[in-house]
DNA sequence: CTTACAACTTCAAGCCACTAGAGGTTCAAG
DNA sequence: CTTGAACCTCTAGTGGCTTGAAGTTGTAAG
């Protein structure tokens, strides 16, 4: 009923092998069943665990945020302001990085243009990044 | 004529003094002179190239691009087309992540309007976490 | 049943770009 | 000359894995 070895809980997650191994010896997932000749094999919770860890760290969430938010999902009766604390920090986080993107971006485009493709040492490329910071 | 202590290189370039000894260390900068009791000392021309490298680094560039940057300022008589590329390069990596990030943001968003502060057995955030990846 | 070989196992080290700390030395002001 | 801030070197730690070596197990074909 429902085993899988590593590779086949790899294959279904999206989560290397690997790095499942990785999960378990820093604790984030259980240490599964083994077979008699000590290789694991993971069953259907597993691979929920494991899709559930791929899913945030796909949405940024650090590994100690994503311990977090499996410890409250096991608690179903609690509120649920805490998870929604989580995520709303971390969307605040990702606005953060957005708008510094965006602020480098143009910066980038600005030296990128004025580059008239010549020789270095007119290159505003180079020019911009001896120029001290604003 | 202008020698500077670690900590007045860092104080007026913006890097840290334990990170230009970790920049002497991977060979980005030179070592610098010294003072008898073996303390360094820094010239103009050590806090230029500092301070390209802060500013390079504030863009996001890896140190190796970096390298490549630098080596590519000391012949101002190359084509730019190097510096340019790498420039370019960036760039498209910078537009690429806020790509991502805006899609994150977009899911994260959903997510958290869609909690209705109830109980986890409710949550949005949990439950979408739980979902598999589109 | 044997053989081949892919997939598994553990353990250690490497990656990036720093940062922190211990324990000792030098510089500069008073 | 004394104080103490700033310097020195060296080692180890951070996050989130990835890679590699060297050995073992599982499984399908013959």
């Amino acid at each position: 009923m429902s085993d899988f070895s590593i590779g086949e809980a790899a294959a279904r997650t999206g989560v290397k092998a690997a790095t499942i191994r990785y999960y378990e010896q820093i604790g984030l997932v259980a240490p599964p069943a083994r077979t008699e000749g000590k290789q694991r094999r993971y069953g259907r919770d597993d691979l929920s665990r494991l899709n559930f860890i791929r899913h945030a760290r796909a949405l940024g969430f650090e590994l100690d945020a994503i311990r977090d938010l499996l410890a409250l999902s096991a608690e179903p009766d609690r509120p649920c302001v805490d998870a929604d604390g989580i995520a709303l920090r971390r969307l605040a986080e990702v606005d953060g990085r957005i708008a510094q993107l965006t602020a480098l971006r143009a910066e980038l485009k600005r030296m990128v243009e004025g580059c008239g493709h010549g020789r270095v040492g007119d290159c505003r490329v180079i020019e911009t990044l001896g120029a001290p910071i604003a």
